[in-house]
DNA sequence: TCAATCCGTATC
DNA sequence: ATACGGATTGAC
């Protein structure tokens, strides 16, 4: 493991132990004498009368326990972990109970629980120093984390749910464990045996597996995280693994389905219905199951003896929450593997430069294909050049196809499916290099260049300096070129391309899961790719230069990660598979392209972070960003009293995702236009500076600052 | 002298 | 947030 966070976790281990422990004792003596219990209120539980509450106000100085009496009627309900209801400030709002103790630190009269919701110990020990860790790495309240890892109660799931696991699953937890299954696609990968043997072991390994592309279930990776877990149960072990959306749960319950047959694993996903999922996270809870499949929220799902943590695809921005303190999926399930001793495994068909510098700091081991393997797994890739060999007639100029991709797919659909990929809708505009189209980055912070309006000089979008004179990075170049994007190529277009072939299409909103092997085209936004019976026998990778250009950091990253994911779809270039990429630039070899071309994600991965090291770029330092009117900005910033070695980027004008690049966002009331302003600071001066920033949040909860300003840590994942 | 009001602080 | 206390202000 890494060693930048190590002091964080220990630190906050012990204050967990501090707060959590059931009978813990403070380090210091308590000066309290016994509290007084007014006469006038039921008579306190004779063991551990005080109770440490975690009250759910949502005020960032308010964020730690309060401690309360407990009635002996509550005596056995009022357990650690429970949900309760306490008076706090005069009015009743609900909490957890963190620990109870048998003496009170408070030295003044404590007020009784007012009621136990449930006796259901919602909130385990090890979820509870989990939300510690997590709310401390993103300045955010534990409140706030243990609301995104707690579901909200539904009480008819609670009662119909037995207590006790059902006789056949008692049965299958006291019987002889499950038999390892066979390695199946680990097979693949010369690291592969060895990591599901100490995965076996109860050892905890932590890899980053570049997977295979492939459906076949020799390689496919949803059956390969199936192995996992069922390898980690056999060793006594529960398995938790994430995968970005509902699709992808479907196809890991399938192959968890097929290895550990009924009952042994439940799947959590946001569109079960609140019956259902309550009762899946309680089977959890309770210790039913062992095993869970599930989207970004099921990272925090209490699974009991827990050995493996695995998530699919960490650059894909769905793996962060929405919600404050927008963890990562990736931070919490590597704290969870810290807490828990548990083993790390982070698969895709690429690598992000996040997992990329954990491999370089040892903290993961690389887990991938010797090259003869990829190059016969992965599809052949072809380079079409950027309007230079475009049908100048005939069907494809209607489609708007260079030459070589309309051969490709007219003489592929003689043998299958051809996927169509086509870049999503939306996108900002940005600027690059004329001469060598690389992305326009600021002189000064290495920010992306954007032209703010029509006529006004190239501006970074974090610093907000004018790049008066422009000069290219990587080729000297003095001028820039605008990036417009978003054209889309509609399916009646490439229908008439090939005439009599059926076109089905599939996009956000209206995605379609699979199609059959019969030849036909499938177009499909980024992200929105089927799966074809026995893989595409081409795939068409259209305007590349759009995803290229996207003027978020991970631009390249972004771009690869959605090309292999639909390239990964296609037959592999022993069956004649084949991806041509349309509308690169032609001028310079981009690393881009060639890892691609190449198929060697690991490489790319590897320049990338290089890159970010070099221009202090995240992940190799932290960054945070603070939102909001200008004024309390600024006054926010002196109160953060932040250290001499943060860097401050900007003030500049803030705009929303998604929003028009031109629309300069208002806060509500006051119509002020709302401002960004960056903070960087080294790995290591990371916790510091988070630090800072909960203790500005704090002190402008107390002191009722009316503006708000938005703090968020890693504001780069998944914004760009 | 007392009540109304403002401000700061604690909330167990 | 809301409640409370202490200080401050203003009218009798």
């Amino acid at each position: 493991m890494g060693s930048d966070a190590n002091d964080a976790v220990s630190e906050q281990l012990s204050l967990v132990r501090e707060v959590a422990s059931p009978r813990g004792r403070s380090r210091r003596p308590s000066t309290s004498t016994r509290s007084k219990v007014p006469s006038s209120v039921p008579q306190a539980a004779e063991v551990d009368p005080v109770a440490r509450v975690l009250v759910e106000v949502g005020l960032p100085h308010l964020d730690r326990p309060f401690e309360y009496f407990v009635p002996a009627s509550m005596a056995d309900l009022a357990v650690p972990g429970a949900r309760v209801k306490v008076r706090f400030a005069g009015q009743d709002v609900d909490g957890y109970v963190l620990a109870r103790a048998a003496k009170a630190e408070h030295e003044g009269t404590l007020a009784p629980l007012r009621k136990v919701v449930s006796p259901e110990a919602v909130l385990t020990p090890e979820v509870l120093a989990l939300s510690y860790l997590i709310a401390s790495r993103y300045a955010g309240t534990l409140a706030d984390v243990v609301r995104l890892a707690v579901p909200s109660r539904h009480a008819k799931a609670e009662k119909n749910l037995p207590m006790e696991a059902s006789p056949a699953q008692k049965g299958a937890a006291t019987s002889p464990r499950p038999a390892a299954p066979e390695p199946g696609p680990w097979g693949n990968y010369p690291a592969g045996t060895s990591f599901l043997r100490h995965l076996a072991a109860g050892d905890a390994p932590a890899a980053s597996w570049l997977a295979l592309p492939g459906q076949a279930s020799d390689v496919d990776w949803p059956v390969a995280l199936a192995v996992a877990a069922a390898t980690c149960l056999a060793g006594g072990r529960g398995a938790l693994l994430v995968v970005p959306d509902h699709r992808d749960v479907d196809r890991v319950d399938a192959a968890l389905q097929g290895l550990l047959g009924a009952g042994q694993h439940v799947c959590l996903t946001a569109d079960q219905g609140p019956q259902a999922r309550y009762t899946a996270w309680l089977k959890v809870l309770r210790g039913h199951v062992r095993c869970v499949v599930g989207t970004r929220a099921a990272m925090f799902a209490p699974v009991h003896d827990l050995g493996l943590v695995a998530w699919w695809d960490d650059g894909d921005d769905v793996l962060v929450e929405q919600r404050a303190p927008y963890p990562h999926v990736r931070e919490v399930l590597r704290a969870r593997a810290r807490l828990e001793g548990a083993a790390v495994l982070t698969g895709g068909f690429t690598r992000t430069t996040s997992v990329q510098r954990w491999v370089e700091t040892g903290e993961v081991r690389s887990v991938c294909a010797d090259e003869p393997t990829r190059r016969l797994a992965a599809p052949r890739v072809v380079v079409a050049g950027e309007g230079t060999d475009l049908e100048r007639d005939g069907a494809a100029a209607h489609a708007h196809l260079p030459s070589a991709a309309w051969r490709a797919a007219k003489s592929a659909l003689e043998h299958g499916p051809v996927l169509i990929q086509v870049p999503r809708r939306g996108y900002l505009p940005s600027l690059a290099c004329q001469t060598c189209r690389a992305p326009a980055r600021c002189a000064r912070c290495h920010g992306p260049l954007a032209l703010n309006s029509a006529d006004s000089a190239p501006t970074c979008r974090w610093c907000g300096t004018a790049a008066a004179a422009f000069e290219c990075a990587s080729c000297g170049g003095r001028t820039v070129r605008s990036t417009v994007v978003g054209s889309r190529r509609t399916a009646e277009e490439l229908g008439r391309a090939f005439p009599g072939v059926s076109v089905h299409t599939s996009s956000a909103g209206d995605v379609l899961r699979s199609v059959s092997g019969e030849p036909s085209l499938v177009i499909a936004t980024q992200g929105a790719e089927p799966i074809a019976e026995n893989g595409y026998a081409a795939t068409l990778l259209l305007d590349a230069w759009a995803s290229m250009a996207r003027p978020t950091l991970d631009a390249s990253e972004e771009a690869l990660r959605r090309w292999l994911a639909a390239a990964a779809l296609t037959r592999g270039a022993s069956q004649g598979g084949v991806t041509v990429l349309c509308g690169a630039p032609m001028h310079t070899t981009l690393p881009l392209v060639e890892a691609l071309v190449r198929w060697d994600p690991s490489w790319f991965a590897a320049r990338e972070l290089a890159e970010r090291v070099e221009l202090c770029l995240p992940p190799a330092v932290r960054m945070a960003q603070l939102v909001g009117g200008r004024v309390a900005v600024q006054r926010a910033v002196e109160m953060a009293a932040l250290a001499e070695s943060v860097e401050q980027l900007g003030p500049l004008p803030w705009t929303s995702a998604g929003s028009k690049a031109d629309t300069v966002q208002m806060t509500a009331k006051e119509s002020m236009p709302k401002i960004q302003l960056l903070l960087r600071v080294s790995l290591d001066e990371g916790p510091a500076l988070t630090a800072a920033l909960t203790r500005m949040k704090a002190l402008r909860s107390a002191r009722k600052e009316r503006e708000p300003v938005g703090v968020r840590v890693d504001p780069m994942d998944g914004l760009g």
